[in-house]
RNA sequence: GAGGAUGUAGCUCAGUAGGUAGAGCAACGGCCUUUUAAGCCGUGGGUCCUGGGUUCGAGUCCCAGCAUCCUCACCA
C-alpha cells in the first residue's frame, strides 16, 4: 500500500491532482466500439477519429517505451494504446506513475492493433482517481464470497457479470413499474415506520422514537395501508415496497426485501393472476428476452473456444456445467416469442396463461390425501414427521401441502383456493367458508407472488384478526388493528390484491442460486477485524 | 437453532510425517514499440481467523470462540 502511497504523491509532485475533476465530452467504451466498426479499420491502421474515454485500469502491461492498458467503464472495455513517441516524455513518466485500479480519463485516436484488437491510441492521458488499494487478481477476480458481499463495490468492477445482474434488476423494476402505471395504477409510499404492524404472518422489528417516546415496528409488509387508500378513493394503487422480517436468513431469504404490492377496486384474485402475468411479462422482455440469447451466444463461442483448445471432454463438462442444453432451449423458444428463461439447469415457460391448479386439488395428486378428510390429513401428516399436536388443523394441511407439493412447482404456476383459517384478510368463498379467495404464485419451487380477493367485511375482518389460530408462533399472529377496521367500516371497494417478491422474480429471470446475489448490499455480521 | 465445509501474502490457492512459510497474479527495480492471463532477470511482502492447550517444537494435533458458505429447521 505504501507503494501505491508514493506513486500517488509523485503524481502530486509533477503538478497534478490525483484525484482529478471534471473529464467532459466522454463517451463510453461500447460508443467507441460502434465507432470503430463503422471505420472498417484494418489491422496496424490509424483512423483520426478522436474520442475521449475515461474509466478504471483493470489490466495493463508496459513495455519499455509501450503500453497498453485495459480501461473498463460502466457499460464494457477497451484497450488503450500508449507509445512514448506520440506522447512525449512528461506524459510518459506519468504513465508509469499508473497502477491497476487507477482512474484515468484518455484523448487518442482510433486505431487497431496489429493483432486486429480495436485501441484507442492515447494523445493525452489525465490521471481521475489514484487507488490506493490493488483490485483483485485479473484472471481470478474476486472470488470469496464473503468479501463479494462485504466488498460489494469490488465485486462490481471487478466481475462485469455482477454489474448486469444489477443493472437488469433495475430494468425488470422500471418495466414493472411501467407496466402498472399503463394500467393507471397510482404509485404511492405508506409508512415504513408503523406503530402496529400487520398485513403478513411475520416477525417484526422494532424500534423508538425518541421524541414522542413511541416504540415502532419496521413494515413486515404495506398491505394494511394500501388498503386504506382504497377506502380513500384510489381505486388502484401500487407500492415496491421495502419490508423487514426479524427471521431467519437463507439463499431465499433477506430480512430485508422488496416487493411490489398493488391493489385494484372492482377486481378479484383471478384479475391478479392476469397482473402477475402482465409484470412478469414486462420483467421478462426488459431482462432475460435479450439479455439470455446474448449469454447463449457468448456461452457457445466459450464452447468452440474449449473444443479447439482443450478438446470434447472439456467442453463437455463446460456446457453441463453452464446448463447449456437448457439453455439452447429457451433461446429457441423466445425466437418463436415464448417466455422462456434457465433457472437452476431448468428451462422455465413464463408464456401466459399459466397454468391454474387448486389447492386442494394439488395435495389429492401429491400427498395422496383429500382436504376434507381430517383423519387422512393428520396420519398423512404423522407419516412425514410433521407433529400435529397444537396446530389448527389448517396449519396441519398447509405443513402437508409444503412438505408435499411445493417441490412439484417447478413450472410457473398459480395455486388458488386456500384454507380459509390461515388467510385472516382474504374474502372467504361465498359457497364455502372454508375456502379463501387467495392463489400464491410459484416457480422453481419458490413462492414469487400471494394474492386475494380482499376482505372487505369490517366486522368478519375483526373478528380473523381477533381469533387466534394455534400453531403458529405467537409473534407472527395477524395483530388487532383497530383503525384499519374502522377504514372498512367506512365501505372499502370489493378488490383484487397482490404482492410480488422483486428478488425472486430477479432470481428467476437472472438465474441466480441465492437471493444475496440479487440484492446490492445483504445483511451480513460485521466482521471482527475489519480493513486490510 | 442443528449438522457439514471453509478461513494461510492485496487477490486466487498449495503446504507433504508436527521441525526456519510457498506458488501464480499484483507491487518494487532492470530489459523490452504491437501486448491479449505478454515475456525474461532480480527484490520486498505473513497476527497462517482469534484465544487457550498438548509438545523441546504447532499453519499442521486437541478444546473453545468468531466469520462465511451449504443443507435442514424457522420463515406463506
Amino acid at each position: 500500500m505504501d507503494q501505491r502511497r508514493i506513486k500517488r504523491d509523485a503524481v502530486a509532485d509533477m503538478g497534478l491532482d490525483p484525484y482529478g475533476g471534471r473529464y467532459a465530452h466522454v463517451v463510453s467504451t461500447q460508443d467507441v466500439r460502434s465507432t470503430g466498426a463503422s471505420l472498417d479499420l484494418a489491422p496496424g491502421d490509424k483512423s483520426d477519429a478522436s474520442v475521449r474515454v475515461a474509466g478504471r485500469i483493470m489490466l495493463l502491461r508496459v513495455m519499455g517505451k509501450l503500453a497498453f492498458f485495459r480501461l473498463h467503464d460502466g457499460e464494457g472495455h477497451i484497450q488503450i494504446g500508449l507509445s512514448r513517441a506520440d506522447l512525449g516524455d512528461d506524459q510518459w513518466l506519468l504513465v508509469k506513475k499508473l497502477l491497476l485500479g487507477d482512474i484515468i480519463g484518455v484523448e487518442g485516436i482510433i486505431g487497431k492493433t496489429r493483432t486486429d484488437e480495436l485501441t484507442v491510441w492515447a494523445r493525452q492521458v489525465t490521471v481521475l482517481s489514484k487507488a490506493l488499494r490493488a483490485p483483485p487478481e485479473k484472471w481470478h477476480g474476486l472470488s470469496d464470497v464473503d468479501l463479494r458481499y462485504r466488498r460489494r463495490y469490488v465485486d462490481l468492477f471487478a466481475n462485469p457479470q455482477v454489474r448486469d445482474v444489477f443493472r437488469l434488476r433495475s430494468s425488470m423494476i422500471h418495466a414493472v413499474r411501467q407496466y402498472l402505471v399503463g394500467e393507471c395504477y397510482v404509485e404511492v409510499e405508506t409508512p415504513v415506520l408503523q406503530p402496529m404492524y400487520g398485513g403478513a404472518a411475520a416477525r417484526p422489528f422494532t424500534t423508538h422514537h425518541n421524541t414522542l417516546d413511541m416504540d415502532l415496528f419496521l413494515r413486515i409488509s404495506p398491505e394494511l395501508y394500501l388498503k386504506r387508500l382504497l377506502v380513500g378513493g384510489m381505486d388502484r394503487v401500487f407500492e415496491i415496497s421495502r419490508n423487514f422480517r426479524n427471521e431467519g436468513i437463507s439463499t431465499k431469504h433477506n430480512p430485508e426485501f422488496t416487493m411490489v404490492e398493488l391493489y385494484e377496486a372492482y377486481a378479484d384474485y383471478h384479475v391478479m393472476m392476469e397482473r402477475v402475468e402482465g409484470m412478469v411479462a414486462a420483467a421478462f422482455a426488459a431482462s432475460t428476452k435479450t439479455a439470455l440469447p446474448m449469454q447463449v451466444a457468448r456461452l457457445e463461442d466459450e464452447l468452440r473456444r474449449l473444443q479447439e483448445e482443450k478438446g470434447e471432454a472439456a467442453a463437455q463438462e463446460f456446457a453441463e456445467e453452464h446448463h447449456l442444453e437448457a439453455y439452447r432451449e429457451a433461446r429457441d423458444a423466445i425466437k418463436q416469442g415464448r417466455l422462456m428463461g434457465v433457472y437452476n439447469g431448468v428451462a422455465l415457460d413464463f408464456t401466459p396463461p399459466w397454468p391454474r391448479l387448486k389447492y386442494a386439488d394439488l395435495l389429492q395428486t401429491h400427498a395422496g390425501v383429500s382436504i376434507t378428510d381430517r383423519a387422512a390429513v393428520h396420519a398423512k401428516a404423522k407419516a412425514l414427521g410433521i407433529d400435529p399436536a397444537n396446530k389448527a388443523d389448517a396449519v396441519i394441511i398447509n405443513d402437508l401441502f409444503e412438505a408435499t407439493v411445493e417441490r412439484h412447482l417447478i413450472q410457473p404456476t398459480f395455486v388458488y383456493d386456500y384454507p380459509a383459517a390461515i388467510c385472516p384478510l382474504t374474502r372467504r368463498d361465498p359457497n364455502d367458508a372454508l375456502i379463501a379467495l387467495r392463489f400464491e404464485a410459484f416457480a422453481a419451487t419458490m413462492e414469487l407472488g400471494n394474492a386475494y380477493s380482499e376482505l372487505n367485511d369490517p366486522d368478519i375482518q375483526r373478528e380473523n384478526l381477533l381469533h387466534k389460530i394455534t400453531g403458529e408462533g405467537d409473534e407472527t399472529m395477524a395483530v388487532m388493528d383497530e383503525d384499519f377496521v374502522m377504514a372498512l367500516e367506512y365501505g372499502m371497494p370489493p378488490a383484487g390484491g397482490l404482492g410480488v417478491g422483486i428478488d425472486r422474480l430477479v432470481m428467476l429471470l437472472t438465474d441466480s442460486p441465492s437471493i444475496r446475489d440479487v440484492i446490492l448490499f445483504p445483511l451480513q455480521r460485521p466482521q471482527a477485524s475489519g480493513g486490510s
